[in-house]
DNA sequence: ATGGTCGACTCTCGA
């Protein structure tokens, strides 16, 4: 089978569903609108809007043919998707009783065409003893009730965004230095872990169990693009037979050399019929 | 390589 989504680009039926965190929306146009036409991907989860939904960008997305479903707030957070086709069932945040304002900004789910799509922007957590932490491992084990929820209309699932959290060693470039990070504590991993043991498949990992390609560089340490030094912590998870079903998964690294790209990149996984 | 760079929006916070 080809695995190679040059080549696969134009073949038709394939479904092709993408991540992206812009680290704002309006500041990544230039980048996001090109990058859909060129890439013709069916739905783009994109997460860090960083907008409030009365000034969502809908009309740029209209204009090239696609749909939008967003849930944002001001200045941090936000989540959309961008669809190709109509999604059915449109609801925001973990649906649980704690549900925030903030963990509305932070979830959008959606069907499309008989895909259960999650898409998430987990907390960071800022540091190991910052309650904010805490916040975050909670917010795994709310998703993993989500998670089952859906689970129980027997459709197909995929969960994307970024989740914050580098599961393995391989996932992060200097691992024995960064065992207090936030994003890859031993406790946050486990939390990783225990969403992924309700019945998910690493997609990327599938395609590319050992390679060292990451989806977010730190702006703030330039130089560590230019190493290939990240953090493979944006992530696309299936349920078995979505994960059959799946032709390939790549990180697309290529807008992230273009003037003022976002600190994420691109992960886009490809399905067939 | 222990600092540095972004974006939103007031001015400092979050990543």
């Amino acid at each position: 089978m080809d695995t190679d989504p040059k080549k696969t680009e134009n073949i038709e039926n394939i479904t092709k569903i993408a991540t992206f965190n812009t680290n704002s929306i309006r500041s990544r146009l230039h980048i996001i609108l090109p990058w859909l036409i060129e890439k013709n991907v069916d739905a783009l989860c994109l997460q860090e809007i960083k907008v409030e939904n009365k000034n969502f960008p809908l009309s740029e997305f209209e204009n090239i043919g696609y749909k939008a479903y967003f849930s944002g707030m001001k200045s941090y957070n936000g989540v959309a998707i961008i669809a190709k086709e109509a999604m059915e069932d449109i609801r925001v945040g973990l649906e649980d009783q704690e549900n925030s304002p903030e963990d509305s900004a932070r979830l959008i789910s959606g069907i499309y065409k008989g895909i259960q799509i999650i898409n998430c922007y987990v907390p960071q957590g800022k540091e190991i003893e910052n309650p904010s932490y805490q916040y975050k491992l909670n917010w795994f084990t709310r998703l993993g009730a989500l998670l089952n929820a859906k689970f129980k209309n027997n459709l197909p699932v995929l969960l994307c965004g970024d989740l914050n959290v580098a599961p393995e060693w391989e996932d992060v470039y200097e691992p024995e230095k960064l065992a207090d990070h936030v994003c890859f504590h031993i406790d946050v991993r486990n939390a990783f872990k225990s969403i992924i043991e309700l019945g998910l498949i690493d997609l990327f990992r599938k395609f590319h169990p050992n390679e060292k390609q990451y989806t977010f560089f730190d702006y703030r340490t330039p130089w560590l693009l230019k190493k290939n030094k990240g953090w493979r912590i944006d992530h696309i998870l299936v349920t078995p037979e979505l994960a059959e079903k799946s032709i390939f998964c790549e990180i697309d690294m290529e807008p992230r050399f273009k003037e003022k790209p976002s600190d994420h990149t691109f992960l886009v996984g490809g399905f067939g019929g």
